[in-house]
DNA sequence: CGTATTGGTTAGCCTCTGCTAACCTTGAAT
DNA sequence: ATTCAAGGTTAGCAGAGGCTAACCAATACG
């Protein structure tokens, strides 16, 4: 038997329970550009409630049409929301999300500073850093990050 | 009047000096994927000179063809050379090169094991780290690294 | 000797994520 | 009222970098 290869099934001792498109579950997960685009609007959404897809374009040096795409997936998935005048929203899923990912953010520019690296190189590296390292690293360094004395702090 | 965007002209005082192919010119340059192949060559060929590139697909967990085009672009690009069985041999631009990445994969593993993470974990996020880290960052933390005491070191 | 395995390449597909060109709406502003 | 600007979307391209299928050459083995 064929199986349609955009279709993931999901099975129990041989019965389907249910089936879905892969193509939707794919869009349940974050990619790093993703993970980007949310953790902007995370920043500019605490700083005004009036941002527009046009900010997030300018604020990352982006086209509109990427901006365009990237929002409408993080819609789709359940990220964030706009009102009738394109004005931005994160849902709950996608502020707890974003939350996640800043919170690498500033641990990891803090770690930075402290091995000696200048706020603002730390800040550019913690960009790209953050999607990047694994879970278990980002908890210890975490935990690293919490006993450092609060001259680091700053 | 139009120029063919596939060209790159170097002018000087309004004169051409000279004109490359800007697709052989992006050669030149290593993307992330193409410096993990050759990193990885090169922690090969340091254990045995016998690499070959079916070894570096089953090192990296890719597939043939894969790995056949990265090296291709390596070879394309002067950093690798291949002898008439197949054999891969890093040129001395190639060793300089990846002696570059290894190192920060080094550093950054001894600075995430100071911070608390085991080894295995280390590695591997270092992997990834490597080369997402800017210059000066990894300048900073490698002379801290280098100030650890030798317990650190092992 | 013929077949099987090994190593490599070619062709071609797919996803992600940027981009430009072009278009649509809507709301000033002349 | 017409026109222009702003914001957004659609269509479609590009390039990086995975993959499979299929093929080729050379070696090994029964």
């Amino acid at each position: 038997m064929e199986i349609d290869k955009n279709l993931l099934l999901f099975l129990f001792s041989n019965d389907i329970i249910f089936i879905i498109d892969k193509k939707e579950a794919m869009d349940l997960k974050l990619m790093e550009s993703g993970q980007m685009y949310l953790e902007t609007i995370y920043v500019l959404t605490r700083r005004s409630s009036q941002v527009r897809a046009i900010d997030v374009g300018e604020h990352m040096g982006f086209s509109k049409p990427s901006v365009s795409r990237a929002i409408g997936l993080l819609k789709k998935g359940g990220f964030v929301t706009t009102d009738d005048n394109g004005f931005l929203s994160l849902t709950d899923m996608g502020r707890e999300t974003a939350e996640k990912i800043y919170e690498r953010h500033t641990v990891i520019t803090k770690i930075l500073m402290h091995l000696g690296v200048d706020e603002a190189t730390a800040a550019e590296d913690a960009c790209r850093i953050e999607h990047t390292i694994s879970d278990r690293s980002f908890e210890t360094i975490k935990k690293y990050a919490e006993n450092l004395p609060e001259a680091d702090d700053k």
